[in-house]
DNA sequence: TGTACATCAGTGAACGCGCGTTCACTGATGTAC
DNA sequence: TGTACATCAGTGAACGCGCGTTCACTGATGTAC
C-alpha cells in the first residue's frame, strides 16, 4: 500500500504536517461560513482536524491567528492591485484597481471586515499586518500619482474611500433593495470611479484641463 | 425638604421613570466608551442604575435594545441630512450632506458601526429601523436628483459610497498616518465630494455639459 | 546500523469566568367600589 | 375619602453554556554517539 517511511515529504511531514497553514485556511473557511463574530478558535481547530488546544503551538491567541488571516487578506488585496497596476492606460488602471478592491471584499466579506476590524487597529502589535496593508495602499497611491502627478494623493484617497464604502455597503446588503439594473457590482465600481476621476481624456494628465477645482469658491 | 407625593411628574413618574429612554441613553454612553463588541447588557443596565434583569421589561433581548439604538442613530442621521437639505444651492447642499454624514459617524463611531452591523442586517425584523434608514437615504436621493435630474441615482450612490467609506476609514484610524494637512475631516469630505460631483457650475444641471460620460469607451 | 535521549507538536480533560436570560419575589401605582 | 385588588416595573439569585486558555500527558521525529 504505502512505503513504511518517507511517504510524502512536503505535506504531512510528521505529526500533522503544516498545521499553521491548515489553520489559516480553516479560519478563512470558518469566517466565510460563520462570519467574523461567529468564528471561534474551537471551530477553526475542528475544521483543521485537530483538537482545540493544538493551535496554541502556532499562535499565542485567537487574536494573533486572526491577525495572520487579516495579513493574508491584505497580501491578497495587494497582489490583486498589483496585477491591476499592469494596465497601461492610467485611467483604466485606476478603474481596474477599484474593481479589484471591491471584488476582494465581495469574495470574502468576513475576512474583509476582519481586515479593518478595530480589534486589529492597534496594528503596531502586528508589523507584518501593517506592512501588507501599506503595500496595498502604496500601489494605489502610485497609480493615482501616475494618472495625476499634482492631485495624486487626493485622487488616491477619493478612490480608496469610494471603493471602501462601496465594498462595505455591498457586503452589508445596503443595496439589496435597489433596482437590479444598478446592482451589478463591477459596473457600479466603474461608473462611480469614473465619476470621481472626472471627465478627463484617458492617459492625459488632468492638471491642464481642470485647474483650481479644489480651490473653487461656492457662494 | 420634598413634598411627600407628586414631586416631578414628567421624569421618574413611578418606579424608575422612563427607563426605556434611560436605557437607550445608557447604551449610547456605553457604546462610546466600550465600543460595539464591548457593550454588554449588564453594563448598560448598570449605567442606567438598575439591575441587569430590568431591561427585559422593555426589550425582549439585547439585540432588540441595540436595534433601537441603531434606529435612533439613523433618525439622528436623517435629521442632520434634512437640515443640510435646507441649503439653497444644490451643489453646496450635497457637500453639506456629505459632511453631515461623516460628522455623524465621527461623533459616535461605535453607534455608526452598529447601524451597519450585519447582526441587524436582517432589518426586516426591525421595521422602525428600516424606516429610519430609508428616510435618511431618501433625503440623499432627493438632493442628488435635485442637482442632476438625469443621473441623480448614480450621483446619490456615489456620494453615499464616498461618505460611507470616508467615515469608516476615519473612525478605523486608517488615515492616522497621513500627513496632517490631509486629515481635516470636513475639508476632506468637501474636497473628495467635489471631485465626485464633477466640475459642474453650482446650481446648473450637469446634463448638458457632461453628456455620455457613463457610456464613454476606454481603449 | 542500532540505541538513548531531547525536542516538540499533538491530545483530552479541566478551569474559570463572563454574560444573556429566567424566575420567583416585592413593592409601588392605578382603579373599582 | 378609604379599602381591596389587579397590574406591572423593579430586584437578587441562579442557571447554563460557550469559549478562550491552561496543563499534564503522549507519542512521533530528529540527532548524538
Amino acid at each position: 500500500m504505502k512505503s513504511p517511511k518517507r511517504a510524502a515529504p512536503p505535506p504531512k511531514a510528521y505529526h500533522h504536517g503544516n498545521l499553521r497553514e491548515s489553520l489559516l485556511l480553516a479560519a478563512e473557511a470558518t469566517l466565510a461560513v460563520r462570519g467574523l463574530h461567529g468564528t471561534m478558535l474551537r471551530d477553526v481547530a475542528k475544521a483543521a482536524g485537530v483538537s482545540h488546544a493544538a493551535p496554541y503551538h502556532h499562535f499565542a491567541s485567537l487574536n494573533d491567528l486572526l491577525a495572520a488571516v487579516a495579513e493574508r487578506g491584505f497580501t491578497a488585496l495587494a497582489d490583486a492591485v498589483e496585477q491591476a497596476s499592469n494596465t497601461p492606460d492610467t485611467h483604466e488602471r485606476l478603474l481596474q484597481i477599484g474593481q479589484a478592491y471591491v471584488r476582494c471584499a465581495r469574495v470574502q466579506p468576513a475576512r474583509f471586515r476582519l481586515m479593518f476590524a478595530p480589534q486589529l487597529a492597534q496594528a503596531s502589535s502586528y508589523p507584518a499586518l501593517q506592512a501588507a496593508s501599506n503595500r496595498a495602499l502604496g500601489l494605489l497611491m502610485a497609480a493615482a500619482c501616475a494618472h495625476d502627478p499634482i492631485n495624486g494623493p487626493e485622487l488616491a484617497l477619493c478612490g480608496w474611500s469610494l471603493s471602501h464604502g462601496l465594498s462595505n455597503l455591498l457586503i452589508d446588503g445596503a443595496f439589496d433593495h435597489l433596482p437590479s439594473a444598478m446592482r451589478d457590482p463591477d459596473a457600479l465600481v466603474r461608473q462611480l470611479t469614473m465619476r470621481a476621476l472626472g471627465p478627463l481624456t484617458p492617459g492625459n494628465p488632468a492638471v491642464a484641463t481642470v485647474p483650481n477645482r479644489k480651490n473653487r469658491k461656492v457662494p
